[in-house]
DNA sequence: CGGTTGACTGTTT
DNA sequence: TAAACAGCCAACC
């Protein structure tokens, strides 16, 4: 392990335990959970995070959507398994495939 | 060291 | 309402 992956570690960790403390039926932005985290204007980092994480991690990851509601597009399954998870919990994106985050969003208390 | 990328976002068209 | 743009910055190459 290299110095520099040790230095984004407790950074890292800070953006994972925000999203652990999303509940469950809500939802937050990649935003709203970087500044929860003490890193504001850093959502592409909560990104990457995000993207490094198993599948199969037991971090509610699915409940990270993007500032518009949308579940953000990438390569692969995961946009349709976040979709699943979400729509299983109760959130589900309207037919322009938005989450209505005036109900949904997660107010971080 | 410099250039590119990207699970982003707020502003401007 | 949506697309384009500009700003952002760690991670990578």
């Amino acid at each position: 392990m290299g110095p520099r992956t040790r230095a984004a570690d407790p950074v890292r960790q800070r953006i994972l335990a925000t999203v652990d403390a999303i509940p469950r039926g809500r939802v937050a932005t990649y935003g709203q959970v970087a500044r929860e985290a003490g890193l504001p204007g850093r959502a592409r980092l909560v990104g990457a995070c995000l993207r490094d994480l198993p599948q199969r991690s037991a971090l509610p990851w699915h409940r990270v959507v993007n500032a518009q509601g949308r579940i953000s597009p990438r390569p692969g399954g995961g946009p349709a398994e976040q979709t699943r998870r979400l729509v299983r919990e109760g959130v589900r994106p309207d037919v322009r495939g938005r989450v209505d985050l005036a109900r949904f969003r997660w107010d971080g208390r």
